[in-house]
DNA sequence: CTCATCCTACGAAATAATTCGTAGTAACCT
DNA sequence: AGGTTACTACGAATTATTTCGTAGGATGAG
């Protein structure tokens, strides 16, 4: 009953921490440079500075301030944030439903040989970790 | 060059055209029932309405205002509006890896033996798809 | 020491999305 | 006709996000 999940990431904030996934931590100066090579255009520094800012306070980055460049990293795990975000887009716009979802990315873009490999092999092994439920572990759907 | 796009919808919008789409036209009564059922809350009417306006505005709702009551209905397709922001998410998210989407589509959730096979099925589409290619189409990404 | 530079903190403007209240008007009922 | 109900239009408050300017303090060069 502690700590309550970080929120959503915003657009720009999930930006960010894109870089530092990337990167590892940095300064706010680093992560500047990096986001505006990234958009056309040049970043404002408060203004990432301010986003970190507010980051810090949703618990979405730590900082170490012990330097006067304060040094920033993710509080948050790629992963996890991904699967986040993935599970409300689902909800939002594919009713629930990861199958629709999956068939759309699939169906309406031009996806490599290989890729279409990698995707076979997850299938399999999901389905023997479907035929085999482990001890403990159940299925029901 | 005539019409632009229609642009990306916002999450109440969304929800909007999900009734659109399911239940066909509808007036802004029959779509404020529908709202409010979905959600365990009531919805203001007014509030269905100016975002019916909005919408109409934007393009992504038609109206018939021949009776008192005017009727809406989509004026985009589901298909098209999924992919659209699909490719948005795919950006913000993966980073543009419609692959990493997949992956974690299907790797962190409970996927059933049934939904397996229809992608296997897709999948093979694909593959055909992609090893026949159709006499003067061109592939190039 | 003095000045320029770099940093953080903070306030605030600009924009977008969501929500609802109020007003005006048409339809309907008795 | 008179009053209630239903509908549209519109203005406005609220909240979130993004952006930037300015102030104040530390650092470093000359």
């Amino acid at each position: 009953m502690s700590k309550a999940p970080p929120p959503k990431p915003t657009d720009s904030e999930l930006e960010i921490l894109h870089v530092l996934w990337q990167h590892g931590p940095a300064t706010v100066r680093a992560i500047n440079d990096h986001l505006s090579q990234r958009r056309q255009a040049e970043v404002g520094y408060t203004t990432t500075l301010k986003i970190l800012q507010l980051m810090l306070e949703k618990a979405l980055v730590r900082r170490d301030d012990a330097d006067r460049s304060h040094v920033y990293r993710a509080a948050v795990r790629e992963q996890e944030t991904q699967g986040l975000l993935l599970d409300k887009f689902v909800d939002a716009t594919f009713g629930g439903s990861a199958l629709k979802l999956v068939m759309q990315a699939l169906g309406s873009r031009q996806t490599s040989a290989d890729e279409l490999a990698q995707i076979r092999r997850l299938l399999n092994d999901i389905e023997i970790q479907n035929s085999t439920p482990n001890s403990d572990d159940d299925d029901h759907a």
